[in-house]
DNA sequence: TCTAAGGCTCACTTTTCCTGATCCATTGCG
DNA sequence: CGCAATGGATCAGGAAAAGTGAGCCTTAGA
């Protein structure tokens, strides 16, 4: 490559030039006239060439000026055009999470991330992975469920709370069905998540409780709804200790059998990236927010998890 | 215009990029990998992208690192590729200067010239001015045979040394014409530099002698080839006092009438420029030496300038 | 297991850059 | 015409940026 002049005399060269005069250039670069002044001359006895001839009332552009300028502010133009393209990709997190966590979990919380982080310009998208899982390409950023993995060598994981599971109902529907004990669930309306059942699924497998067929009962798309389901009274969902915790805290839910809880087989929520994206600024922030966020969950749950966990 | 990222942290950048590492791109700027590092650091904190993956073995480029690169190293080669042009402009000068000044003046003297300042190019254009008169476009310095003309308000002159013009002739010549009074040049072969006379028509002018008619004589496309002819013993030619010293103090010439001195009516020898071109260095250091060689003639002939003006 | 290559870090030095005061020339206005 | 305002040049001194060089760490290959 060539030998390139001193760059930020050229900068205040294309300043000066734009501007007509060192004193628009320097107020626009925020230095003094003297400095502006100095860079140019410094620019002009490196290339042997006066670039501006000075006037009273400011400069003008000589003939070697005025061929330098448009070259300059060309491929000044370029680069501050590439630099801010990845700038706003750098600025721009999209995070995608499934319905149940988003709605439940994410949203909520996601206004204090915004607020701590107003550098950043937050898309969410709400679905679930496409079969392929997620791609670090579509999304900075993913909310996971499943056994903290490390699906592909160029993903990375990180875990944010575990997913334990209890049956848990209305107030009043416990009063009518007399859920004393577990195998009294055989009698009552099951809420589905998804038509997997895999939730309900888990729990009897641990618990084995009499006459309670997971496969029966109601399906719906997410856990949102299932539990609004739940909480209207419809039946008894399967409560994900987290996700739920506000209900339960309030007492619109309320959990017939608190010892028996089961973490779910898929495994908890964890965040998922592109290896490489791991620690570019977007993602660390909202990574170590999400683990503050989530440290709550954590230990409110804390408790469970050795019980859950054997 | 958008805000640049720091310019020379880019450079870093781009050399770092192109050499695939820290250490080709530290050797290039003769700088340390310390200092690469850093650069390179402070663009991906500035763009908020890292912009290289660190691998043991050297450094590869991410995604945004290959979206910057073509940009920044396509906008730096031709910025650098106009500064070098504009560079090269600045070190070549071109004089354009008339036969019998090239001849018997400036060729002798520029060999001097180029030592004492080789940065500069010389192109020597050894011709006439075209009808237009000095061209300051074509040429970035002539020299002028006039009366210290300011024929435009763009061009800016400077005077060397006056014309004094006296009659000259071969030794041989002048014993053979037994040239003792001026009457005696009727007799005379006159040399005429050009076809207009001038020289000649001036000093008959000043001077009248007695039937020396300016219209006769032979005609020379120049004042070097007339003198050469004055000295084979041709004729007498009108010697310019400082173009024909050589011959003058050798005594290959002689000046029969060396109180008989006039000043051409076509003035004396001087440089022009264009005057926005008349203090970049290649002009000045140019007028400066020009300056400094023809003091030894203004010296010479300095005693006979007053007599002459009269 | 060891070595070489290549990046990172950090305390320290050098260079560059900027400031702010002061001049100076031009210009436009009372 | 005098005189303030504008705009650039210059300079000493101090702040900020860049560079240095030694030591550390990781990885690849012998």
């Amino acid at each position: 490559m060539a030998k390139l002049p001193p760059l930020n005399a050229l900068k205040a060269f294309e300043a000066a030039a734009r501007h007509g005069g060192f004193v628009g250039a320097s107020e626009e670069l925020h230095v003094t006239r003297g400095a502006i002044s100095r860079h140019v001359k410094l620019l002009e006895a490196h290339l042997g060439v006066p670039l501006f001839v000075r006037q009273a009332q400011g400069v003008r552009l000589t003939a070697a000026g005025l061929k330098l300028l448009p070259v300059v502010s060309e491929a000044f133009g370029t680069i501050a055009r590439a630099a801010e393209n990845l700038s706003a990709d750098a600025a721009e997190l999209r995070i995608i999470c499934p319905p149940g966590t988003s709605i439940r979990w994410l949203l909520p919380r996601l206004e204090d991330f915004r607020t701590a982080h107003p550098e950043f310009r937050v898309r969410l998208t709400t679905d679930f992975y496409p079969e392929s899982g997620f791609d670090p390409i579509e999304a900075d950023i993913g909310f996971s469920v499943s056994n903290w993995p490390n699906r592909s060598p160029d993903l990375a994981a990180q875990p944010l709370f575990p997913t334990l599971l209890t049956p848990a109902c209305a107030p009043r529907y416990l009063r009518d069905k007399a859920l004393r004990r577990p195998e009294a669930l055989a009698a009552c309306e099951l809420l589905h998540e998804t038509r997997s059942h895999a939730d309900w699924t888990a729990w009897t497998d641990a618990f084995r409780p009499a006459g309670v067929d997971p496969a029966r009962g109601q399906d719906f798309p997410n856990i949102d709804i299932a539990t609004k389901a739940a909480v209207m009274g419809v039946g008894v969902v399967m409560a994900d200790l987290v996700l739920c915790r506000e209900e339960l805290d309030a007492g619109t839910l309320v959990a017939p059998f608190p010892d028996m809880v089961c973490p779910s087989p898929l495994g908890g929520i964890c965040l998922l990236a592109g290896r490489d994206k791991w620690q570019i600024p977007k993602v660390a922030a909202f990574r170590s927010w999400a683990d503050a966020a989530a440290a709550a969950d954590r230990a409110a749950v804390s408790h469970l998890v050795a019980r859950a966990g054997g």
